[in-house]
DNA sequence: GTCTATATTAGGATAGAC
DNA sequence: GTCTATCCTAATATAGAC
């Protein structure tokens, strides 16, 4: 592996973990088993090291959108999709969401760049949830109410982990683990209950 | 006003704005309309005075759950008025979650301390919500589940603001509040919806 | 490319006058 | 109780040898 990828393995660890104010570039330069001076070498600022880690880490994000829009003809199976997608990829990163929202609310001009740089399909999602009201397939519900649902539901959890590990778990490990395994059908059955026609109705 | 309560206030600002590390001791001088040294001479260190204003806005949020529950019989009851007390809370203080959950993710150790401090009435509303399963009020669920879903619909738009204008709202300022307005009964009808026992199983 | 040693600066904290 | 001036340390960044 080289002495680049080498800290940038090492960056995303240690960004993702302590965000960009406490994140330190000796702990970087340890984490990577070199010294202070080549992270300088490789990637002159801090600034420059973190800009790169932040914007591949979003990526991964929209990926879950695309990734899941792709192959879903109908609201039901994209929602499914979607919900596995994103919790599998906070599985293996679950400091993710807790990074990227603390670095946009710390510099709010980080967002406009991103905007333009990564497109998010978000309204052909909006296109999909109208298309399946308009047929009468699901409840009638704004777009956005529903999508930005669906996105609290699954992101929440991980923002708010020890929180949620202590307070409604009292620290006991085992009870928050599997409440985490079901957590994935459950907020899909969850979501489907609530935008299902009720059947007396027809 | 006191300049005690002069700093207190600034602090809060500052804080809930930047969180611990991005705040600095001068913006809450300045914005106190005195200088550093006599945040010093009133509390000592940054870590002090940090500690007064995150304790203090737990509080806040423990306060959302105890008032809704104290006149609420049924869990529908509960429900609504706890949506309507966190949200009009939230809109005082929009940066409110993000900051608890920053500070929680940054120093885990804080946690346990205010858990022993600030008892928030779990179990209450975990009974609450067993006994209407059990009584066929509202379909099995577990009650973890609908407490994690409840407060993740109320608090995660606020902390993904940045996020939501943008990428959902196209930064359309007019379109967001709109959707903010009408937030509170989206969220109450929503869960509603998804834990009613269906009409048609009688 | 990689290291050691050093410069620079920002920011929390204190001393001491009033 | 409030100020000005100063100290001190931590952390980013650079110089220069190898």
């Amino acid at each position: 592996m080289s002495t680049e990828e080498n800290i940038l393995l090492a960056a995303r660890k240690v960004f993702l973990q302590k965000g960009f104010m406490s994140a330190r570039m000796q702990e970087i330069a340890d984490e990577a088993g070199i010294n202070k001076a080549l992270l300088h070498y490789y990637f002159r600022t801090k600034e420059k090291l973190f800009e790169q880690i932040f914007s591949d880490a979003f990526q991964l994000i929209k990926q879950s959108f695309t990734g899941s829009l792709l192959n879903s003809l109908t609201f039901s199976e994209f929602l499914r999709a979607f919900v596995h997608a994103y919790l599998h990829l906070l599985d293996q990163m679950p400091y993710l969401p807790q990074f990227i929202l603390q670095e946009l609310n710390r510099d709010s001009s980080r967002i406009i760049t991103l905007f333009e740089q990564q497109k998010v399909p978000m309204s052909a999602i909006k296109k999909l949830i109208a298309t399946e009201v308009e047929n009468g397939e699901i409840i009638a519900i704004k777009p956005e109410h529903l999508i930005v649902n669906i996105i609290s539901l699954i992101v929440f959890p991980f923002v708010a982990r020890p929180i949620i590990k202590t307070f409604i778990f009292n620290q006991n490990i085992e009870d928050y683990s599997r409440f985490n395994e079901g957590r994935g059908e459950e907020i899909v059955q969850f979501i489907l209950r609530a935008i299902r026609i009720p059947k007396n109705m027809i």
